[in-house]
DNA sequence: TATTTATATAACAATATCATTATATCCTTA
DNA sequence: TAAGGATATAATGATATTGTTATATAAATA
């Protein structure tokens, strides 16, 4: 069982409807916070908390650049992957 | 995007790691609910309803065979994908 | 230095998930 | 049709997750 539990983890950490968009959002590059939270038309606080798990679990990381914070995917190339092998599957499910 | 619903549901049943390990060993061919339990050492039950959640979300299905029920991988190919894409990008961030 | 803007954190109530225990159901066979 | 094996479900308590409100911190600027 190799690597399981960080798997999951990482699973779980996109298994969450605002944080998988926030992931999907960020494939067309960095965001700060509060752009997030427009988009995604959510509270400011739930935007930070729901961002700090993404980053806990090596999706995303940021950068201050001044008054404000830019987060990115850590790795876009993987988490393009991963998101496209999942459409796939869902898309063919219907 | 409104299948980020679906999306996440799948991602969050994959993202336990006694479902995860569930779904691995059925790579390798359909397993009874006895030989999962005995497989991952947890409880008749338990085993039971993980296998109910990996159902409900499209992952396992089922067949009857007399007095056992079989779980099997709905799509294989594309839970091998999955998985494969996972592992990589898992082991290249250790 | 006081104010403003951007973001993070704490506290909390509501809800969800989890594993366990006990019981029910389904199928086979005696 | 009764008994036994295999699986499912119900009930439950413990813990985790979620979103909100309120407050704190950090940087820019007046």
């Amino acid at each position: 069982m190799f690597q399981n539990q960080d798997t999951a983890s990482l699973l779980k950490a996109l298994g969450h409807p605002v944080r998988l968009q926030i992931a999907r959002e960020l494939i067309s590059g960095e965001k700060c916070v509060g752009e997030v939270e427009n988009m995604l038309s959510i509270s400011q606080a739930n935007t930070s908390q729901h961002l700090s798990i993404l980053k806990i679990n090596g999706i995303v990381d940021c950068v201050r650049k001044g008054n404000i914070k830019c987060y990115f995917l850590k790795e876009p190339g993987k988490i393009k992957r991963l998101l496209a092998v999942l459409e796939k599957a869902i898309q063919e499910k219907g």
